[in-house]
DNA sequence: CATATATATGAATATATGTTCATATAATGA
DNA sequence: TCATTATATGAACATATATTCATATATATG
């Protein structure tokens, strides 16, 4: 029986042809730990909302609290409230309290940086400023 | 009737208060476009599955086919081939056909450039290489 | 202490999204 | 041209997730 380019990985599992096992060898040897790739993902995921996002680049100016948020996104002060407990549990924002007041700040200087770069990538930042 | 500090901005939508006008006032003047926040959580979006992201972390390195990156991954070839295409939409890869086999390739250096950064914020990466 | 205000949170619901399965297209080789 | 291989795509299904509603907690004020 003569080579046939095309490989199957696993008898009975579902046929995944591998045409160039050296590529493929080399993804696996360099890939992350699903750890890491898990907490990238979970960055990623925090701007890939619109309310959540638009939060952050208002942060990014000044601070506000819960209410200022969701009179300036036009949304209900829990909606806003659930975003910001996951954008703390991801610590991208921190809180201050004043009163009965809590206002929320951008915490991780990344993430402005991230988002900088992301303004760029899509053209709407100079590379300066 | 004495000035409240709590206003209402109208009359019987959904009772949205404003603590500090100024600061909602200042966050709409600044606010990006509808248009383009959407353009950047497409963005985000694109980076916030763990399969995408794994294949654009393997792209960084070599240029891959559907099968193999269907092969590193240990998912089915279809489901690449869908990601494949999203990732197509959003211009983050372009492909070179040789014969029938399509080689998929890193198009944009910004995404490259916001992956590292994203890394340096996880903890992953030097500042520099 | 009672009331009002600012925020938080659990449950429910509606929508978005990733994968699989079946099938279609595109290129190669006999 | 027919069969094979690599990739693409539409529909269906399962899961994730954002918002709302109702309610709870926390701080201030009278």
């Amino acid at each position: 029986m003569a080579f046939k380019r095309t490989q199957v990985v696993e008898e009975d599992e579902c046929p995944v042809r591998i045409i160039h096992p050296d590529k493929v060898a080399k993804a696996q040897s360099e890939a992350m730990s699903e750890q890491d790739v898990g907490r990238l993902v979970q960055t990623y995921k925090a701007l890939s909302d619109p309310t959540r996002l638009q939060i952050l680049l208002a942060l990014r100016r000044q601070e506000m609290c819960v209410c200022d948020l969701a009179a300036f996104l036009g949304i209900s002060e829990s909606a806003v409230s659930h975003q910001m407990r996951r954008l703390r549990d991801l610590a991208l924002v921190k809180r201050r309290r004043e009163g009965q007041v809590l206002y929320y700040v951008f915490n991780d200087h990344h993430i402005g940086d991230l988002i900088r770069l992301s303004l760029q990538h899509i053209g709407l930042k100079k590379t300066r400023e």
